[in-house]
DNA sequence: ACTGTTGACCAAGCCATTTTGATCAATCAA
DNA sequence: TTGATTGATCAAAATGGCTTGGTCAACAGT
C-alpha cells in the first residue's frame, strides 16, 4: 500500500523542486476539495470517496499527488487507510513565497536604451 | 502588442481561480527564473532573452503566463516592451495560503470504524 | 478456506500545457 | 522608402498531466 513518503517538509527550508510540487498540487480544484474535506480531521479513503463523489481510482491518484507533495500523510489501520493534513507544508510554502517576494522587491533601475 | 491584462490582483481577496493561475505560474522553473531576473528592476524582453538564454517565442509565452496571472505588468516604450514585477500578487497568494491553512487546521476527530 | 471490501497501481485514452519555427505588425535608423 | 530589430501570435509537434477501467494484494468476517 504505502510507498515513498516523499518530502517530509516539516520545519525545513523548501527546495525549489519541493515548492514546485506543492504549487502544482495546490493548483488543482479536486485536490483543494480533498484538503478542505480533511480540514475537520482525518478520514479514510472510502469516506472521502463518498464525501467528494470521486471515483476511487481518481481519488487515489490525487491523494498520491498530495501525499508526495508533503501536504498529507497516511496511516493504515486494519483494512482502512486514513489520510490527514500536514499543515506545516502550507506554512513552509508561505515562507518560501516570502523569500521569493523578498528577492523580487529590489528597487527598479530603468532599462538602458 | 499588449492584450488582456488579466487579474489586477492588487489588494483584493483572491478567487480560487486566480490562485490557481498564480500557483501554476509559479510552479514552472523557467518562469521563476524570469521573476528572479526581474528582481533587480524592470527589463525589456530582448534583455531577458539574452540574460536567460531562452528562445524569443518561448520567453514571450512564459511572460504572457506570468502577466495573465498578475505577477508581471508591461509597458511599451518605442520599440521595446519592458516587464516589471507586481509583488503584490505574491503577497495576495500568501494571504490566500494563510486562509487555506486556517480552514485546514481544525482539530482532528477520529474516523469512525 | 471462501467471500467481500478496501485502496494502490497500471495501461490506455484523453486533454492541457509547452516547445518550436514561422509569420507579421510596429517601430526606428539610414 | 528600404532594411533591420523587436516582440506578439499562430499552427504543429512534443510533452506532461488527468481520467477511466481493470487488476491485484491485503485484510476481515463467515
Amino acid at each position: 500500500m504505502q510507498q515513498q513518503q516523499t518530502s517530509s517538509v516539516v520545519a525545513e527550508a523548501l527546495h525549489n523542486e519541493q515548492a514546485s510540487m506543492l504549487l502544482k498540487a495546490l493548483s488543482d480544484p479536486h485536490r483543494r476539495r480533498i484538503l478542505m474535506c480533511l480540514g475537520s480531521g482525518e478520514r479514510c479513503v472510502c469516506e472521502l470517496t463518498g464525501a467528494l463523489n470521486l471515483a476511487q481510482s481518481k481519488l487515489s491518484f490525487h491523494l498520491r499527488v498530495l501525499r508526495e507533495a508533503g501536504l498529507l500523510t497516511d496511516r493504515q489501520s486494519g483494512r482502512w487507510v486514513y489520510y490527514r493534513l500536514q499543515p506545516e507544508a502550507i506554512q513552509a510554502l508561505q515562507t518560501w513565497l516570502g523569500n521569493l517576494r523578498e528577492r523580487c522587491s529590489t528597487v527598479a533601475t530603468p532599462c538602458p536604451d
